[in-house]
DNA sequence: CTAGAACAGTTCTAATTGCAATCATCCGAG
DNA sequence: CTCGGATGATTGCAATTAGAACTGTTCTAG
């Protein structure tokens, strides 16, 4: 017979697996829309992130990585004519990020695919809402 | 002025957003806790998922990634005197792992830093039960 | 029974990612 | 003012991960 110790341990682990399926087919998801326009997931992932100049910084703090790999993913993106980096108004250690209209074009349709066929589409706007207010619950600590 | 359909893409990409920092959060709690036995991220996953012995495709499929690199955690596992590759009993071509006594006694402690402090913590049970039915069924598809 | 497709595991290679060190710039204490 | 610590970006390197090729085994259509 369980404690109520334990079935609370299991049911954690559980709803981590439950978290971490979701995550995973968000970012496949991601990965195939994205290689439909010539993107690796990253790329897909730092368009998707730049919704105004940013610094490198802070794109890489949106994308979860390190900023050594905003770097490159960058430096990719900037090869292909996706975005510049302009020198940053009020700080020169910095860089802005700034998508190039071809970059600009790009990520409009790469927002159109993601939005189709959603993972998180089997669930109703009501049950959205309150996955929203749930999962920003358990992210403030 | 946004459209229904516009609000409703950016709600979903918002919502997306917070399944991947809390996964990403689940993520660093486990490296870390992993890290203080001395394991990487990996084979803190690999040794949680190992709830039984599997098949390594199976516990590929568990850690989603590939076979290959579930080869990989797996040699580093079973050098460490972890867990075993025992045959098959009803296919010669796979391959049961199998955890030794000190693998098992290693899982129960890592399985008990793992429920303190979890990611999940901030939410009540209720919280938690209706947020595992809402991706339960995001994730049936 | 027996090819041929499918599948489990491994290996090799390439791509991605993280980490530490470096350089340039910024900020704050004194 | 100015010096020391903190910060932004980049680089080089190491480690992790994915993907294709290969071997041996199983399954299935005929």
């Amino acid at each position: 017979m369980a404690t109520e110790r334990e079935t609370r341990t299991q049911t954690d682990r559980q709803l981590c697996g439950l978290v971490n399926g979701l995550a995973n087919q968000i970012e496949a998801h991601l990965r195939a829309r994205a290689a439909t326009l010539g993107l690796t997931a990253s790329q897909g992932a730092a368009l998707r992130e730049l919704t105004r100049p940013m610094t490198l910084r802070e794109l890489a703090g949106r994308m979860s990585c390190e900023p050594s790999n905003a770097t490159f993913v960058a430096d990719r993106l900037e090869e292909q004519g996706y975005l510049e980096r302009h020198p940053h108004p009020d700080d020169r250690r910095a860089k802005q990020l700034v998508l190039t209209p071809k970059g600009t074009e790009l990520r409009e349709r790469l927002l159109d695919l993601l939005s189709e066929d959603s993972p998180l589409a089997p669930l109703s706007p009501e049950e959205q809402d309150i996955l929203q207010r749930l999962l920003a619950r358990a992210l403030i600590r």
